[in-house]
This record gives structure tokens, sequence and C-alpha cells, in this order.
DNA sequence: TGCAGCAGTTAGCCTATGCTAACTTTCGTG
DNA sequence: CACGAAAGTTAGCATAGGCTAACTGCTGCA
């Protein structure tokens, strides 16, 4: 099945997370979300029937090679947006929020045509 | 009750549409946005009760002042979006189905620094 | 004038995605 | 060793918002 717009938030979380942390319950990926457990619990079957995510004995939730892919793609798009908007201005937490949004609509075109412009014209201000 | 992504959408159809035509019916809707006529029915029905629109004895849909006042701001955002993105390289096509979703996304805040941005560095390119 | 076709509505299905309540499982500790 | 807390799951509810099937109701034309 496809993914959809909280699908590729929960990536992108259990990504962000992995970062931070050197495992990742889905406990972790709810608090970090704001979401329940049975939120979580039923996000994270679907990710792993769908080959996004494994869960190992210990519970530690693993991105698949596939699911990276979307985790990295959507984070780079986030990195962009908020690069972006706080440079012309944007306050950082609403910055942060909008990017949230907007990184799971904008196609691979905009993306690349963006970051096109902001590395070119807005990085570092 | 409040408006999601769909409930502008239908708006801003509608919207366009009375720019384009002497009056709009719910058919015309659905056929623009390529949804069957329940599904119009419905969504009409919603914005009905909560006040967007009004059914007059023909049939016609007309917005509110509440729903212009919506419809307008959405259109507003996808005309800037759509300035933004053909501005950086972004072929119409794209920069239409982008910013359609982006539209519903962004916050006031983003919105005015972004148009702001877009007059002052992007215009009539 | 009666029927055909178009517009709109009603009923009911489906998916996505949030929730709470309640159960299970596991583990550390008194 | 047994109990309590924490993590995860299951069951079932709700909303949003698509859809098809089938009904209603109006309108125009042979």
């Amino acid at each position: 099945m496809s993914l959809h717009e909280s699908g590729e938030m929960y990536l992108e979380t259990i990504y962000v997370l992995t970062k931070e942390k050197p495992a990742v319950r889905a406990i972790d990926v709810g608090e970090h979300m704001g979401f329940s457990k049975p939120s979580v619990s039923r996000a994270v079957g679907l990710l792993k029937k769908d080959g996004y995510v494994t869960v190992d004995h210990n519970g530690y939730l693993v991105l698949t090679e596939m699911g990276l892919e979307v985790a990295e793609k959507i984070y780079q798009r986030h990195t962009m947006l908020m690069q972006l908007l706080t440079a012309i201005g944007v306050d950082a937490a609403t910055a942060a929020e909008d990017a949230c949004k907007i990184e799971h609509a904008i196609s691979d075109t905009t993306f690349s045509a963006l970051k096109q412009y902001v590395d070119a014209h807005l990085a570092n201000k």
C-alpha cells in the first residue's frame, strides 16, 4: 500500500529519533509526535507490513532501506523548508509547523527547484 | 464546524468558477474537481450548514461573506505560490498541482513572508 | 402529454487516522 | 517469587472524505 502523509511523518520521526538515541521504541515515537500508544502501534504495524520498518526482538524500531530512503527524503525537504522560511523572516516555531505540512505536499520537481534556489540565494542568511 | 482542506478546496473552486461562469451548480464543481455528484452534494451540504455557501432556488451556489473570505484567502495563496514556483523554474502543471496542496498548509505568517519575498524578488520573472 | 435525461439526494461502503478502554507481556525489585 | 509499572496490542469508536447504486424531481421535446 502507498504511503500517506501520516506514514511519512512516522518514518521521519523514527529517523530523527534514531539520530538522537541509541534505540527507538514505539513509545518514544508516540511521545515525540504526541500520539497515543495504539495509534503508533497500528501505524508501525502498517509500516512493517509494507516493508518500511522492522522491529527487532527488543521492540526497537529500525528503518529498512526503503524506509530510510523515504525518511531522508522527507527530512531533506524539512531542512530545506526551514532554511527557506526562516531566511525570509518566518519565526522558527511557525516555520517548523508549516515545514512539517509542506514537506509532504511538494513534488520532487518543486523540491529540487526550491533547494537550488535556497542554496543559491538564501543560504546562511 | 471547522473547515478542512477539502472544504477549502470546494470554496476555492466555487470562487474560481463564479469568475468564469454566470452561475455555478454542484455538478460544475464536481466536474471541475473530478469528484462525484454525491461527494459534492455532501460537501456543499456541510458548507451550507456551516454558513459558507447558500444555494438559491435554481440550485446555484453562492458564497456567503464568510465563504468568500476563505475562498479569496486560499486563492491568493494559490496565486502567490504559482508565481513563486514558476519563477524558480517549476513547470506550470507541477506548480499548479503543488500549489493546490501547499495553499492549505501554510499559516498566515508564512503566507505574508512568502508574498513579500515574491513581490520583492520574483515578480514578473 | 408523457417519457428521457440531467441534477441532486439518500443510503451505505471503504480507507485513513486519530482516540479510549482494557488486555497481555515482560521485567525489575522488595 | 510475586507484584506493579511500563510497553505493546486488540477491540472498538469517531471523523473526514472519497465512492457506487439507486431514488427523486424537474424540464424539454417528440
